[in-house]
DNA sequence: TTTAGTGT
């Protein structure tokens, strides 16, 4: 069935995604399993940051080397560490290689969607972000021209308890260059409704949002991840985006869905629905890992699917 | 309604 629905939005984009997935999406959440880490077996917990960047910039100490040796090794800094930004509404990791996201973090509730006269969504302009360095900065200018919206990660209509929080979902930092016509403007937008409509049946909503970039199958039989760029600053057109959305109910139960759509135009009638992919996909795929803290085990649903 | 780009 999940196989059914990622090969339902391969052959929408054209990029064989299935066999990538297949036989995996069972493989994760073995909870119990250990991991070596350092030549020692760790327990696999929930929200433990073993492979966080915080783990592999801290000393270690139990082969005898001494303390200061990574400070040493690293002494003229490391090349990065996340690359987070937290704004007023929303935190984002950015990715200096293609100069868009690699996810946006948002925390939704019916107030912060709720339609507000104080805030002039046509008031905004698109920035760069001044706090990212000049070489990995992307410009007005490398989306003009380009065919490509500056499509929100962090979606403006989201953040509507202030002008200011509206306003900075207008950094570049928080956007990533989305096909406009049948896309930005129309399926993906369905999907943020949605999302902001979850908030009218939960009292919070987690939502993470970000770009993929799949491998597709080629002529030669080979697999290639391939992707225009766009101008000076070769930003990036990702040829999918996600969204993992976690949600909870009053009495804390907790249910996530998870949505991967191809960059390009998709027909109208199409249902938001038949985006649904296993977020075990979404994670392989995007070398992340959402909602570590929850055990997936107090999730109630999965896609609407009892777990 | 919300998402934007282009032309003025």
């Amino acid at each position: 069935m999940f196989r059914k629905r990622i090969l339902q939005i391969a052959q929408l984009s054209s990029v064989g995604v299935a066999g990538y997935y297949v036989g995996q999406y069972k493989g994760k959440a073995n909870e119990n399993e250990s991991i070596v880490v350092h030549g020692k077996a760790v327990k696999n917990m929930p929200g433990l940051p073993i492979f966080g960047t915080v783990s592999a910039a801290a000393p270690y100490t139990d082969s005898g080397a001494p303390k200061d040796r990574v400070s040493q090794i690293m002494k003229y800094g490391f090349p990065s560490l996340d690359n987070v930004r937290s704004y007023d509404d929303f935190v984002l990791s950015y990715d200096r290689r293609n100069r868009v996201p690699n996810w946006v973090f948002e925390h939704l509730t019916k107030a912060h969607v709720a339609k507000n006269d104080q805030v002039d969504r046509s008031k905004c302009d698109f920035h760069p972000d001044e706090s990212i360095h000049p070489f990995f900065r992307s410009q007005n200018s490398d989306y003009k021209g380009s065919g490509f919206d500056r499509g929100h990660m962090a979606a403006a209509g989201n953040h509507r308890l202030a002008q200011k929080h509206v306003e900075q979902t207008f950094f570049l930092t928080n956007m990533a260059p989305q096909v406009g016509e049948g896309f930005n403007r129309h399926a993906w937008n369905k999907l943020e409704k949605h999302v902001r409509k979850l908030t009218k049946v939960y009292d919070n909503v987690y939502c993470c949002t970000g770009p993929l970039y799949l491998p597709r199958r080629e002529a030669d039989g080979k697999s290639y991840v391939r992707y225009q760029v766009i101008g000076a600053n070769t930003v990036a057109v990702p040829t999918h985006f996600y969204k993992v959305v976690v949600c909870e109910g009053p009495g804390g139960a907790l249910d996530m869905e998870a949505y991967v759509m191809p960059n390009q135009k998709i027909p109208d009638e199409t249902p938001v629905s038949s985006f649904m992919v296993p977020p075990e996909t979404i994670e392989r795929a995007a070398g992340l890992l959402f909602f570590d803290k929850v055990h997936r085990s107090k999730l109630h649903t999965i896609n609407g699917k009892k777990v």
